[in-house]
DNA sequence: AGTTGTCCTGAATCTTGTC
DNA sequence: GGACAAGATTCAGGACAAC
């Protein structure tokens, strides 16, 4: 299960939770070999004593060591340190996810754009349960942050535009999004029956940004690892995965839980996959098979306009020849035009796109 | 209108609109007079070229000179002076609300903490109809976010928890608010039949701000005017406001517009309750959520047809993939097919309708 | 009068491959 | 790396005209 990749000298521990300090383990990884990472680092809370319900039962919060930083020059310090360490091990294509509450988030988002981070979106997680506001002094803390991060301005990056959409049921998806929190049997236990870890995030959020900012085979890093969300949503998509975690509790919870995930089939992992996808074909290769004549007249969408096909796979109008893009662009005195969408033929009385004629050819490729 | 109260021997404008630059207009008010600052300020887009629509049009972008800034560092050094000189104007129980997008509200939130502002909730404004993201590049921006911070840590403020409540149809309100985008005959039009202001909030979103954090009577400062939303808000519900503005023609606009307002104008409250439909539950989302399985098999209500279950939501069936609905018109050969009923999943040895997981769902939604 | 269809617009960091 | 050309891409809602 445990795969092992080498970059130049070093090794990428793929599939396995490294222990220890989140900025030493980083440092033993090579520069340039992370296609994404996600972070849920810790939030800073700054709570003071307890809290308890209207019935006085306790309420169980975040009061762990690791969450609890002297001021805020210290919690930005470690953020700058880490946020450092993680843009080196981003390949110039790699992408972060931080997600945060009001109480970080803030100093998140800050330094990551100081950092030379380029932000893409940040992302509302809409809790669909949240826990009420006991004392009725606020507003109900509904949502949590999600930041999305290229490496650097104008860096490509990972967007599976047309697989969201399908997620969304045909509409592009937004920049918030409404999930249940953690609970019922997806929550992890431990011996004692009580929660693992007190800010475990639901598998459906990972699913969305693995599925929408990844692809198959892609290699996502969690610094802050807890019971191991990341890594098991990694794996049943087919992502290669490496956590972090200090803890050896969550560290051995996780490892339970991992094992025991198995991968969806390759069917399954198929997503809708965007034209932008698909192999070019020229216009002149039309002409040249004889799916269009040269001399044939083709027509705007709207009718409105003609233009004739050229032996070299050009088009002609009255005052103006080019490429099928050009004379539309040219005609409709718009900036840009494409000419696949906007051009038709006839066949059999009927008026078509010539994007049917570059599906034909599409297919035939696909099918050799 | 227009009346003048006495502080010491400072007097405080109330009901005008102060012109020129906001902090030094804010330097001729008096310490301590303020009891609610809520501040729209430049959001530094960034914007680079022109963006055009699929259709070709334009999209009419914030280019203003107001929204430019040369680096991170001159936006923070212009956040850190107005942020510091409006905690001097707030009353000690006085609180700020701050709205930006994520080109600015980091910046504007990690300020606010460091000068010693206690954040008590960051709210999320989602949008029922943004713009959409033209290009398929990214995740639509579908909302702006606030933040609402107390002038000092255990510093007393004003929450009308009730009232809220109530706007919420009897339960807690949350830190999301849904609310639509400023269009219509609320937008304002200067006199070529433009529109007066690129950014004007709806009066909605301020409604529910002062309605839940000020009491009648109370001095409400806007330091960022525009066309006067704040004001106009304020005017209604009996708060006396200030507003301060730069641009001459945003100040004609909203003096113009503060005019028309009458207090308690029962039409434009009625605008604030949002109306609440059946939710939309996109088929992704069972997936998302593990209610059902990337490559499970669903069968048709007749048993006859089957398909499999992709992870971004769709169906793969022999010769056809799609959203539920439409593999399922495909196989019938029927011009529509309602996906919901037609599909059935496996449990516990029973098919079952994948419309209960909907159901389930909604359930849970209106429980929240 | 009511319904249908067309047009317009909104705080936007909105392309990619080849020569 | 820069210039140029190919070509991919939108949702909700209000105003207004047409029917």
């Amino acid at each position: 299960m445990t795969k092992t990749m080498t970059k130049g000298a070093t090794a990428l521990p793929l599939n396995t939770i490294l222990s220890g300090d989140c900025i030493e383990a980083m440092r033993t990884l090579p520069d340039a070999s992370i296609d994404l990472i996600f972070a849920d680092p810790p939030y800073n809370l700054q709570l003071k004593g307890d809290l308890h319900r209207p019935d006085n039962s306790r309420v169980d919060a975040v009061d762990d060591a690791w969450d609890r930083f002297a001021t805020f020059e210290t919690y930005d310090a470690f953020t700058r340190a880490w946020l450092a360490e993680a843009r080196r091990l981003l390949k110039p294509t790699g992408a972060i996810w931080v997600i945060g509450s009001y109480h970080n988030v803030f100093r998140l988002g800050a330094e990551l754009q100081n950092q030379g981070y380029w932000i893409l979106n940040d992302v509302v997680w809409r809790k669909s349960n949240p826990m009420p506001n006991f004392r009725g002094k606020r507003l109900t803390n509904a949502h949590e942050t999600l930041i999305w991060a290229s490496k650097s301005e104008g860096s490509k990056y990972t967007f599976n535009y047309e697989a969201l959409k399908a997620l969304n049921e045909g509409t592009q998806m937004r920049s918030d999004w409404v999930l249940p929190i953690c609970t019922g049997h997806e929550r992890l236990k431990d011996a004692n029956g009580d929660k693992a870890h007190p800010t475990q995030k639901p598998e459906s959020l990972l699913h969305r940004v693995l599925l929408g900012t990844t692809n198959p085979g892609d290699v996502v890093l969690d610094p802050f690892f807890g019971t191991g969300t990341t890594g098991a949503v990694a794996k049943m998509l087919g992502r290669d995965w490496i956590g972090i975690e200090r803890e050896a509790a969550y560290r051995e919870v996780a490892e339970a839980r991992l094992k025991r995930i198995r991968k969806y089939d390759r069917d399954a992992l198929a997503v809708t996959t965007s034209k932008r996808a698909e192999p070019r074909v020229p216009f002149g290769q039309l002409v040249e098979r004889g799916m269009l004549r040269p001399g044939e007249v083709l027509t705007s969408l709207n009718g409105q306009k003609s233009a004739k096909v050229r032996a070299d796979g050009t088009l002609v109008a009255d005052d103006v020849k080019g490429s099928i893009h050009q004379v539309g662009a040219h005609l409709e005195g718009a900036p840009s035009c494409n000419g696949w969408t906007y051009w038709c033929f006839r066949r059999d009385g009927k008026t078509v796109p010539i994007d049917l004629l570059r599906q034909q050819i599409r297919a035939e490729m696909a099918a050799s």
